[in-house]
DNA sequence: TTACTATATGAAAATATATTCATATATTTA
DNA sequence: TAAATATATGAATATATTTTCATATAGTAA
């Protein structure tokens, strides 16, 4: 049997892998969801769209930032969060028109 | 301060996060990317392709059939995975195109 | 039937991720 | 300056996922 050539390198899987798991969470797919109706939203705004702990939502914010995918401005007491890369966006069309299982 | 509307439902959202999570792991990403070039390789092609030990990626394929995202066939003492949703292939294109951080 | 090969299974251990909670910080307003 | 509000932080805990290992099963070939 031939070796099947393996050809999409590593690191650029590692990255997908990385960027999707960042994704992979109801909340977090929320908060795209979210951000993509709607320019930015306060933490608060997001807080009450989702009925998610400020807590839990901050920690999620805070790091789908650190992972590239929202931004943050500060305006007084309030943080907005945008969303920094719009083609996630397409991740959810994409699972949307899948026809799985689930 | 308006309430925020928030509109795609709840259980998509979960489906979304599920099928993402499965996907969202550098083996099983390597996997779907190996598959959508083969029209279906044996748990053993990959094993080399990959340099997976056998039982991890016997998991994983398991994992990934379970979940929809491959089917099985057996022939003899092999058996030969193959993409059941092609779609998910998008998934990686989607990403490649994306431009995070990471 | 024995030995061999390919794959699956299950439990244990290792690791990673999510959640909670108490509290800190920064900004605004009284 | 004190109180109130919005958000962040960090550590502890809870939970989930991944990996390993030893072994089972099933098919093939000698």
């Amino acid at each position: 049997m031939a070796t099947i050539a393996y050809q999409i390198n590593k690191e650029k899987l590692e990255k997908a892998a990385f960027i999707l798991k960042t994704v992979a969470h109801p909340t977090r797919l929320a908060i795209v969801d979210l951000l993509s109706q709607n320019e930015k939203l306060s933490v608060n705004d997001i807080c009450e769209a989702l009925t998610c702990e400020q807590s839990l939502l901050s920690h999620h914010l805070i790091n789908m930032k650190l992972k590239g995918i929202l931004r943050s401005e500060k305006d007084g007491l309030n943080v907005f969060y945008s969303l920094k890369e719009r083609d996630v966006m397409k991740l959810i069309e994409c699972i949307e028109h899948c026809d799985c299982n689930y």
